[in-house]
DNA sequence: CGACAAACCGACCCGTTGGTCGGTAGGAGG
DNA sequence: CCTCCTACCGACCAACGGGTCGGTTTGTCG
């Protein structure tokens, strides 16, 4: 049991580390030793607890990178407020994190959905079935807030729930460049008004 | 002039070879003796005609990126109709070249800028370069059709401009790895919502 | 204290990387 | 026919990549 906690602890350290380094330089760039240097380990521990790079991706993706979407993306989503206030904090916060995150590289998943895509096949399974769950979430809290009367009827949950996760994707990548403060408020702005314009009409009999 | 000419064809097959592979496998998985393998030429003429690789890419950029965002995105919404219906006949052509296209590996330029973000400053500026030029355009389109009164007065034009942008840069990420027929036409059915949304009302007095 | 396994060390392997350099083919000009 | 320069060749280099392996430390249990 104590056993399995230290393995447990040295396993956690290498994967935080591993996906710090991988977020901040990408997964090609970014060698084991780099990783190993962090940490002051050698090849051996490294190798005693992964078998290989890519079997180590796969579990900080498996672990960190899926608790990370939940906590910041699914879970603020979740509740009976009217989704698209939700949906709309939600994005505030996580793009206002990002404004002040000294270290901000864009958007985890994005960034290695874009470096895997039709490369590693293996891999971007994984990505996908993370991606995925969002998805679902978001297409389910907006399918909620069409029953609750808080959305049109005839808006497609599918495609709002798409075109959220493009824009988002999107303006995570342009501002790690350029001014994130500036175009955070720029996009929330057209955010809103995008949103708006699915909420449920009120009849005007 | 006749050497110019010999130069120029050997710089040219070199780039247009170069942007092939760096598109596909990404700058940092694609080495220098990859490319010159696909040509059948040696390092030595490599490095005859470019300092280095960073050089190189760099050529690429300014010499066939460039091009490619002109004629992809910046022409077709460039002309005295309704911006609005530019745009949108715009994406959708480009959406459906990508659905068509075998070898599909995303938005270039949107891959390389997610590659060099952050990390590679010097080729960074080059890259938002392209990115500014882009924006540019769509801004003056879209302010054009306030002017002529297709686009509603109160809209910002920069704000649309981002948000365009941005959804772009997702859905093409998105677009790489699962049904891009039915992305796309979802997407396309949200983003004919949200600029119908913008355009200049009827005064219905 | 002794035994034994889990955790970790680090030298080593070998293919690949961006880049260098002395050389050469071949065409233009005299 | 000789010269000269552009364009290209390809062997070579040092650094680095992921991965292996025989060995040592460390902690636990008897």
């Amino acid at each position: 049991m104590d056993k399995n906690l230290k393995r447990m602890a040295t396993m956690q350290r290498m994967q935080v580390t591993g996906l710090n380094l991988f977020y901040k330089n990408g997964y090609y760039n970014t060698s084991v030793d780099d990783i190993l240097k962090e940490l002051s380990l050698s090849k051996g521990a490294f190798y005693y607890h992964f078998d290989s790079k890519e079997d180590f991706f796969i579990q900080i993706a498996e672990n960190l990178l899926v608790r990370k979407i939940y906590s910041m993306l699914i879970e603020p989503i979740e509740g009976h407020d009217n989704p698209l206030k939700l949906i709309v904090n939600c994005f505030e916060d996580v793009l206002e994190t990002a404004v002040h995150n000294e270290m901000d590289y864009g958007f985890v998943l994005g960034n290695f959905i874009n470096e895997f895509n039709a490369r590693n096949p293996k891999i971007m399974r994984h990505l996908n079935d993370i991606l995925k769950i969002w998805e679902v979430n978001l297409v389910s809290a907006i399918q909620k807030g069409k029953f609750d009367g808080h959305i049109d009827r005839h808006v497609d949950a599918e495609g709002v729930a798409l075109y959220l996760i493009s824009s988002y994707i999107g303006i995570r990548t342009l501002m790690v460049e350029t001014a994130p403060s500036a175009q955070k408020y720029k996009f929330m702005a057209q955010l809103r008004y995008f949103l708006k314009s699915i909420e449920s009409k009120p009849q005007t009999a």
